[in-house]
DNA sequence: TCTGGGGTCCTAGGACCC
DNA sequence: TCTGGGGTCCTAGGACCC
């Protein structure tokens, strides 16, 4: 049953790139920044420089994903950046799925600029897989004016891989019986799941290509990687039998919000105002969500950039800004020591329960009640006008935004986990 | 004039219970 | 007083993805 399958996987070839150039293509802009040594990037002065996307151009320049502005205009000085913006990038990934979405419902998005399609048993209606293939990435390049790679396999992983192959503008199928000659002869970074850490254990044992690790003994690679090495060594040898999982079949696990502040913190009264700004919009955006947390965590992060995370389970859950904050706060002073520079802050809210089954408790004093009332006119409010409109006093003059964060709405984040 | 932000999952170790 | 062992829950930190 499993073998019948047939998964395709959909990239955008390098995706916030390649819009951004669309885009400025339709606003009369000559240039095509496919076509020249070009990245999308973040500011360096607000210590947010690094390279979000890169031009085909710009790989030639050993330009990667990741790495500081700084670093790749010393590789190709004549570099042109430009800032990224989300929206437009929402927007286009929407458009592509509403050109997918007549072909099948059976869509996962998996990312901004990914998704898998289960086409299974549908050859009566769409022919051959390939030609099938071939036809929906040429019409994104013809509707939308951007390029796709498309993989065809029987499960997501080979898919995923297939569509990894060459770029840009590509259909690529490795069906079973071509793991051998297409993915064992590629590097083992090349293997998804397989990431820095994970690559260093692999070199030390001698294993270099995917193929390698598909031959090594078993039980040796479980033993070193333990669950993590169960996977990718079935990754190796093509085994993965997950779902499409068409919508938001995945519950949210948590949800949080950070940032690189500008500046280093010195001083915990900035670091409360940072922290107040973060619980205004992850607070919202958990209600927005219908949900209450039972854990709340919070990050920092020195100018040296050690990492420190402290967290509490709550005695019941809630989804009150004021009382997040009070949690943040506590939670953030026992776990700075007053002194070391700050670079960045996060929250994260998890251990989510559905709202519904809330009850007031006893306990509750009536107060509570009328905080909830008080949020969600704010929320409501923040929505509808923007989230400027309403700020804290605390906040005027601070030189710091009354929110901080965010996230793209209306597609689930589901990296990782196939 | 370095090094983002949104996620998920796993593991180790300690506390606690029987 | 010479100290087992199974289980659960919690926290901190790390690894991976796009």
């Amino acid at each position: 049953m499993t073998n019948d399958r047939i998964i395709f996987h959909i990239d955008v070839n390098s995706a916030y790139l390649s819009w951004e150039a669309v885009y400025r293509l339709q606003q009369g802009e000559k240039i095509d920044l496919r076509k020249i040594p070009s990245v999308v990037g973040g500011n360096p002065e607000t210590r947010h420089g690094i390279i979000l996307a890169k031009s085909i151009p710009a790989k030639k320049y050993k330009i990667q994903t990741g790495e500081t502005l700084h670093n790749a205009l010393q590789k190709c000085p004549n570099l042109t950046i430009v800032s990224p913006s989300y929206g437009l990038y929402m927007k286009c990934s929407n458009a592509m799925v509403e050109i997918l979405k007549e072909y099948t419902p059976n869509i996962q998005r998996f990312s901004v600029d990914e998704c898998f399609l289960d086409f299974s048993n549908m050859e009566n209606l769409h022919g051959d897989p390939v030609e099938l293939a071939h036809k929906i990435k040429d019409r994104i390049h013809k509707e939308l004016g951007f390029t796709v790679n498309v993989g065809i396999s029987n499960n997501k992983l080979l898919a995923k891989m297939a569509s990894d192959l060459k770029k840009p503008d590509m259909v690529h199928t490795l069906f079973p019986h071509e793991i051998k000659e297409k993915m064992w002869p590629l590097d083992i970074r090349d293997l998804f799941m397989v990431g820095a850490s994970t690559e260093r254990k692999l070199r030390a044992i001698g294993i270099n290509k995917i193929g390698d690790l598909a031959q090594a003994d078993y039980n040796l690679i479980k033993y070193r990687l333990k669950s993590h090495g169960d996977m990718i060594w079935k990754y190796a040898n093509g085994i993965e039998d997950s779902t499409v999982r068409v919508a938001n079949y995945m519950v949210m696990k948590g949800l949080g919000n950070s940032t690189t502040i500008s500046f280093d913190v010195t001083d915990r009264k900035t670091a409360h105002l940072i922290l107040l700004s973060l619980v205004e919009m992850t607070a919202m955006r958990l209600r927005d969500s219908e949900n209450m947390c039972t854990v709340v965590a919070v990050k920092i992060k020195s100018h040296e950039f050690e990492r420190r995370s402290h967290q509490r389970k709550l005695y019941a859950a809630t989804d009150c800004t004021n009382e997040i904050y009070k949690i943040v706060t506590s939670l953030f002073n026992e776990a700075w020591d007053g002194e070391t520079p700050i670079r960045h802050l996060g929250i994260r809210f998890s251990g989510l329960v559905p709202n519904e089954s809330y009850q007031t408790s006893l306990f509750d004093d009536r107060n509570k009640e009328k905080l909830r009332i008080l949020d969600s006119t704010i929320d409501d409010i923040r929505m509808k006008f923007g989230s400027k409109l309403i700020t804290r006093a605390s906040f005027i003059n601070s030189g710091i935004r009354g929110m901080t964060g965010g996230v793209a709405e209306d597609y689930p984040l589901m990296t990782s986990v196939l």
